[in-house]
DNA sequence: CTGAAAGCGCTTACAG
DNA sequence: CTGAAAGCGCTTACAG
């Protein structure tokens, strides 16, 4: 039933190797004239190889993973901007004639599990935090190579690839302080001394540094990364820290429930409070007022993640040094200068919204 | 380097064939005392069976393809609703021990390609449109079990999981015809007599057709779907259909960059034109107005599909009948009476709208 | 309840 | 430039 590499080499009169040689395009070792009969008996009964039997023979499955967080009895939680990731990763992996298994990793031990089942060739960690990396990879063999996007952590088995997130909450804070703001907030979920969100805080405080201001601590946690907690703190910001003029969210997402909170609650973003976002997920020009937000490129981050890993397979090598890629400001209308006074009832001093 | 299943049975002074039986939980092949033993024997050295091995000597890999759209130089464009199908699937394939594999198809090829190259047990087409199933499925091999999610196709290898698209559209043109609309617009991509948007199509006329009108066929075409398109069309709709007082778009996405087009031009959505979408995506709760929407179940569509491919595969039985999910309306703030005059100055004859 | 043998479809040295 | 043989790590009948 199955065409096999033994029916190719029967028809074609030679033997399987030079089947598989010219299938696997190590053409210097056949003749040109054998290349084409097989190419065309090939083509003919449209033999595929058999990727099973590759991965045994060769201990080389030509299969990366892609593995998310995943709690035990939940979907994968693909948050807009790792589905964005993800299609490229998809793309360029293909492009270079490699496999996609994805799963969600509900345990440590799960990672090992997939890699050694399948012979994965490497993985990609996505969405994982930098806590968590160590005993992720507790068992990864030898000699996979992992990549974790959007990672700082220094674990010698993963190289990390993300965006400048120092640089990116720098100019974001610049932005604010220049257009006028002393209070902002700082939006984020709970963040240890290390990753993402780390960075984000330490450039967020450098810009205050910069200007020989002093930034007075004002952190609202939240305990995820959503629309729904975002908008929740939207609530209860001005009660908690009623001096505040704009905020900085970690996320568009947080920043975009932030401003439907603010929103409900009766105050105009940004004449009220000006907020700004990180991301640039396009969902960020859809809602009312555009967002401003620190623009990543999501594409590049995820071509450049794949193109270290393939090169680290192929070459057998691991590069450890970790790459950072550039971030620059979107301007939107969600961010202008400050407001002297500020009253919750915006039906009071009216200012004209923009025309939505 | 790597724990065989020869080293446990070694180990275990059993054959190999004894512990293969245990690690598939054939048990009542196996006394209690040696299950027991092979048990600890195998999570002692950390032993997981080659996928490729078993693959290769059972003809079957307990993976599944997850076969989606892609541009041959593109990233696989996967829209909200979609992100949200695979996360599902993900789940219910991991709960039940399958494995995904997740392809992006530039050419109809590439699913028989994939389907061998594999030995998929089953895939499941997301995104494709019905026309092409024929096509894609041409070369895919008997025993393999496919599943087209959002279709209506009636190829005989596919079974179609999806939602009541017909019942979906009625319910959306019921709802404008009672609140007083008559000029509505079909807003849609360009569909053929088959599949989804044909079904809304219906649907939508159906309500016409049961309150005893007439609907005069004023179809909007976008050329894809999504909010670029939409918007477009938002700046020439009111233009090229002055009379229409409602529109109905087959996508939250297009619905939404429906809306923000009216708003540019000046109109206000609903008070001069009432936009209904359909998806209930998380975002057309995001958006101002937010959307009237018709809500299909996204992760029960998903399970569902799971459920029957498993099903299919496991019991070798190929079930073609389709099944058909229920859908309902969401009213939010996007859908309002229409008003009698209509001017591009919203500050004329202003209607209080709902409050967001 | 347990085992020995054949075979799944490839690739990898090693020869010529 | 081409080939014969061994082996990758399992499962599948078939025996006992």
């Amino acid at each position: 039933m199955r065409v096999t590499l033994k029916d190719i080499a029967d028809e074609a009169g030679v033997s399987m190797m030079t089947v598989s040689n010219v299938v696997n395009g190590k053409r210097a070792r056949v003749s040109p004239e054998t290349i084409e009969r097989i190419q065309r008996i090939v083509a003919e009964r449209g033999y595929v190889p058999s990727a099973s039997a590759r991965s045994l023979a060769a201990r080389s499955s030509r299969m990366i993973g892609l593995l998310v967080p995943a709690a035990d009895e939940d979907s994968l939680m693909i948050s807009p901007h790792n589905v964005a990731i993800l299609g490229q990763i998809e793309r360029e992996l293909r492009k270079s004639g490699y496999h996609l298994l994805l799963r969600g990793i509900a345990e440590p031990s799960e990672v090992a599990e997939a890699l050694k089942s399948w012979s994965l060739d490497g993985a990609v960690l996505l969405g994982f935090l930098d806590e968590d990396l160590d005993r992720l990879t507790a068992g990864a063999v030898g000699n996979v190579s992992l990549l974790a996007i959007d990672s700082y952590s220094t674990n010698p088995l993963t190289t990390g690839v993300r965006s400048d997130d120092y640089t990116g909450a720098l100019l974001a804070a610049r932005h604010l302080l220049d257009l006028g703001h002393r209070e902002i907030i700082f939006a984020a979920p709970p963040f240890s001394s290390v990753g993402v969100v780390h960075q984000r805080y330490d450039g967020f405080r450098a810009a205050f540094a910069e200007t020989g201001l002093m930034w007075t601590e004002r952190l609202a946690t939240v305990e995820t990364t959503t629309h729904a907690t975002g908008r929740e703190l939207g609530h209860r910001l001005l009660t908690e820290h009623p001096e505040a003029t704009a905020v900085f969210a970690t996320a568009d997402i947080l920043a975009i429930g932030i401003m439907e909170g603010l929103s409900d609650s009766g105050y105009d973003v940004p004449s009220d409070v000006s907020v700004l976002g990180f991301d640039n997920l396009d969902l960020s020009e859809y809602v009312t007022p555009k967002l401003t937000t620190i623009a990543q490129d999501i594409p590049q981050k995820a071509a450049i993640a794949v193109r270290r890993l393939l090169a680290a397979i192929e070459q057998r090598e691991h590069p450890t040094e970790a790459v950072t890629l550039d971030v620059h400001l979107i301007e939107r209308a969600s961010t202008s200068h400050p407001r002297g006074a500020r009253t919750a009832d915006t039906g009071a001093d009216w200012i004209s919204p923009k025309p939505s």
